[in-house]
RNA sequence: GGGGGAGUGGCGGAACUGGUAGACGCACGGGACUUAAAAUCCCGGGCCCGUAAGGGCGUGAGGGUUCGACUCCCUCCUUCCCCA
């Protein structure tokens, strides 16, 4: 007589196709219910999924089935970030269309992401290089353009030469294309903008409402958008009527001023140097400076080089000249491209001045008072009293900072401002595989609007591939159009949008993903919204995040929904690594999902990966290891496959008296709590599967030791087994629908409620107290939990190795901590 | 250079509020079952000394606080991430 075997392979098509009929994991909106809205993050379709993929639905789904075992309405869809370069890329490599490269991809994803079993309202997925989606991209577009949010302008732009598109600041790594690394020029375009940083005091500020963020995604969000409160000075040029403005954080040194330093790409360096007999020099070196990266340029331990441009400039404040100078360290774009010199209170400022000769002026003083700037040897950053500043002097300089700053506003030589590193984000790209700006150009009318009951702007099939230049313009049925206002004559924007844009607000179109009088239904988004549960990968802890956070601001200033903030939790998951980097497929290190399903099924490959490690932490990857998941798994099928009549007898009479009993009946108590709060309160999927991997261990020793003989050992085996299948669902379902059916119980295990606990007999009724002597453990005894401080004091002194210690010394102190342990301090 | 993590057996990791370091699993060693193997089951295990009882050492390094430190404080090293 075989018994049944454990058989991925059968049972898991057999639930798949069971749970898609029943329709078990579609949400509706239902006000008597708790809602809950987990959400991962959306992938881009490349076809493979990989290991990362695989942890972060892992993570998502065995939340989302707790979440439901729980009681709650759970909405838990998945879509498809499916424009960007990928796509374009085959088209101009392998002749095949970006459209239908990327429709198959979504379709192989989606045969591997039901392969695993998850648990999505498939009813809900959405791609985002479908029409009836990026025509609300188009739309938001539009409502942005009327609320003064997106605009146009000449801007100098990110170029990068190889992918032959703009980018972001946020895609400029390390002076690098953040896809290809090319080195990224610099270039004067027209763009689009959306002003984001409208929004960039309360992105800052809401930061502190998220409290079930990591910290360090928001400590890297604030970093991001980089406030410094400070002033805004101009310095007239002299013999000229031209003001240079500055921005400082120091308005305190601003009598310390000696020179000024200007970027090598500052706008109006070619005017003040024209004519004189320095601008040859002084142009020549400049484009030196630009040849070199952001990185080399801002590195602090590098010699910094600089040039004067024999003009010179009065600080207001005293009245005095000083010269204009262009340096390699000063970059544009970071406050207004023109510093002021204090080499006494600035370290990269002194070293500048000490190479170039530049004189050194103290006007904050150290606590020796003899701070003389012919001799110190480095900047004087520390605060103190205020010396040859004027009106100022004697004042602690921390403390005359808002009034100096009224000084500089009553003279009119400046005011207070507030500088953010965050820039407006540029969205245009020179791109085809994306969401055409709804935008016409007419000789007559200039800019106009594509009005909204023509949305969507169908990106065109009519275009050449050539690698070179934007596919768009090559479409004639698109670029020629005629002007909304007009009729006349007029071209169409070929830029398409940063395909950031479309995931900023999916998650509200999840809501209601066939909606067609807007992005969404506001009604099922006020149900659904905010995501309570946001999972993805920490690589997007700045610009998705960022940018999603900025939409729902301006969708709610739209009057789309009230919500302030769009993900109320965020779980960043660690990045799956293999040979040191990234899984990815330029790395060549992808470890494809299914290969592992194919070998031991979904259930283990979901179990193994969330048992390896807890979910933030970067993973590094080797299948060492899933033997034991799939091992488990299966001890788990046998052990209740052979007992499968258990169940029903569970919660019968019991017996109260024999410890087995006892013990085993502990055991599935603990288990539940431990499970329960592992899940819900610290996400460490690993320890909870690791304690119902003891629990079965547990059950199995009870039944070896003869434990079903006992009078009540049947009814807490059955506890046991229900315990078991209830708890494992969430990670391997399949197995647990399985044994589910198994066991005479009634579709689906999904649809259990989440097992209870009873907290007395989740303690356990022993406990034991350890005796240390001198911090060394020496001794060991059992005690009941509630034993007083006395009785374990007691039961200590009464051990004869102690008894040892105490008779050659002499004790000296002596603590009690109940339930744990008897210190003994002994000289 | 600035900011934020991380460092625990051969490996992944556990230790929740300062209270038995190494749960659970992998790999390994021994045994049972078997003609044999696989599978399964049982036993073992941080390192060092010791036949053992036992003792010493031990959470990146060094110091500190404490009866007691993986946990708190200081200094340092290594490493990863973000920003320059």
């Amino acid at each position: 007589m075989s018994s049944p075997r454990y058989s991925p392979r059968e049972i898991e098509p057999k639930w798949q196709g069971r749970w898609e009929e029943s329709g078990i994991y579609r949400a509706q909106e239902d006000p008597s219910k708790e809602k809950f809205y987990c959400l991962e993050m959306f992938p881009y379709p490349s076809g493979d999924l990989h290991m990362g993929h695989m942890r972060n639905y892992a993570i998502g789904d065995a939340y989302a089935r707790f979440l439901r075992m729980k009681g709650y309405n759970v909405l838990y869809p998945m879509g498809y970030d499916a424009f960007g370069l990928p796509a374009e890329n085959a088209a101009i490599t392998r002749k095949v269309n970006p459209a239908k490269w990327t429709r198959q991809s979504i379709e192989r994803m989606i045969s591997v992401q039901k392969r695993m079993g998850l648990s999505y309202d498939w009813q809900r997925t959405l791609a985002t290089c479908e029409p009836e989606y990026y025509h609300w991209n188009q739309w938001i577009f539009l409502k942005f353009m009327e609320k003064g949010l997106a605009y146009r302008r000449a801007a100098p732009v990110n170029w990068c030469p190889s992918c032959g598109t703009v980018l972001a600041n946020e895609q400029v790594e390390n002076g690098g294309c953040w896809r290809c690394s090319s080195q990224v020029e610099k270039k004067d375009l027209e763009q689009w903008f959306l002003k984001i940083t409208e929004y960039a005091d309360e992105l800052l500020n809401d930061l502190d409402t998220l409290e079930n963020w990591p910290e360090r995604v928001k400590v890297m969000q604030r970093n991001w958008i980089g406030r410094s409160e400070g002033a805004e000075i101009e310095f007239p040029v002299v013999g000229s009527d031209t003001v240079i403005p500055t921005f400082t954080t120091r308005p305190d040194t601003v009598f310390g001023i000696t020179y000024m330093v200007m970027a090598a790409e500052h706008p109006m360096l070619p005017q003040l140097v024209a004519g004189t007999e320095n601008e040859e020099g002084v142009l020549d070196f400049a484009r030196r400076v630009l040849k070199k990266s952001a990185i080399e340029r801002a590195d602090d331990t590098r010699d910094k080089e600089g040039i004067d441009t024999g003009r010179r400039f009065i600080n207001p404040v005293n009245g005095q000249e000083f010269p204009i100078l262009v340096a390699d360290y000063v970059v544009m774009g970071y406050g207004t491209g023109a510093v002021m010199g204090v080499p006494a209170h600035d370290q990269r400022d002194f070293e500048f001045a000490r190479k170039y000769g530049l004189p050194v002026t103290v006007v904050i003083q150290d606590e020796t008072g003899k701070l003389t700037g012919d001799t110190m040897d480095c900047a004087y950053v520390g605060d103190g009293p205020m010396v040859n500043s004027g009106p100022f002097d004697g004042r602690r300089n921390r403390e005359a900072m808002a009034d100096f700053v009224s000084y500089l506003e009553a003279n009119n030589w400046g005011r207070g401002a507030v500088s953010y590193r965050l820039r407006d984000w540029l969205i245009s790209r020179q791109r085809y595989w994306g969401t055409p700006i709804p935008i016409v150009y007419c000789d007559v009318c200039g800019t106009v609007p594509v009005p909204e009951e023509d949305l969507p702007v169908i990106l065109p099939h009519d275009v050449q591939f050539t690698g070179e230049g934007n596919p768009l313009e090559t479409s004639p049925t698109f670029v020629h159009t005629s002007c909304p206002k007009c009729s006349g004559p007029a071209r169409r924007e070929t830029d398409t949008m940063d395909t950031f844009i479309d995931s900023s607000y999916y998650y509200f179109r999840y809501t209601d993903p066939a909606y067609e009088k807007g992005p969404f239904d506001p009604e099922k988004g006020a149900y659904w919204m905010p995501v309570d549960q946001y999972i993805g990968g920490i690589e997007h802890a700045i610009l998705h995040l960022l940018y999603a956070r900025f939409f729902t601001k301006g969708l709610r200033d739209l009057g789309l929904t009230e919500v302030d903030e769009p993900f109320t939790r965020l779980l960043t998951q660690g990045m799956v690594i293999k040979n040191g980097a990234k899984m990815s497929k330029s790395m060549g290190n992808v470890v494809p999902a299914d290969e592992m399903m194919e070998r031991y099924g979904a259930d283990t490959a979901r179990l193994f990966i969330l048992f390896a490690s807890p979910p933030e932490k970067e993973l590094d990857w080797s299948d060492q290891g899933v033997e034991g998941s799939f091992r488990f798994l299966n001890r788990v099928f046998r052990l209740v496959m052979e007992s499968r009549e258990l169940l029903e007898e569970a919660d019968a009479e019991e017996d109260k008296d024999d410890d087995r009993v006892r013990s085993l009946r502990h055991s599935v108590n603990r288990t539940v709590k431990k499970v329960t709060e592992d899940i819900e309160k610290r996400f460490q999927f690993n320890t909870a599967i690791s304690a119902i991997m003891e629990l079965v261990n547990d059950f199995q020793r009870f039944k070896a030791d003869g434990g079903l003989e006992i009078p009540g050992g049947r009814s807490v085996a059955g506890e046991a087994v229900r315990a078991i299948i209830l708890l494992l669902s969430p990670f391997g379902p399949h197995l647990a629908e399985e044994l589910w059916e198994a066991t005479g119980q009634p579709y689906s295990v999904a649809r259990q409620p989440w097992p209870d606990y009873d907290p007395e007999l989740a303690t356990t009724r022993t406990v034991e107290i350890v005796v240390q002597v001198n911090g060394k453990v020496r001794a060991r005894f059992d005690a009941s939990p509630e034993s007083s401080r006395e009785e374990l004091e007691d039961a200590a002194l009464q051990i004869p190795r102690i008894r040892e210690y105490l008779e050659e010394s002499e004790l000296v102190k002596l603590v009690v901590v109940p339930g744990k342990l008897v210190s003994l301090v002994v000289r």
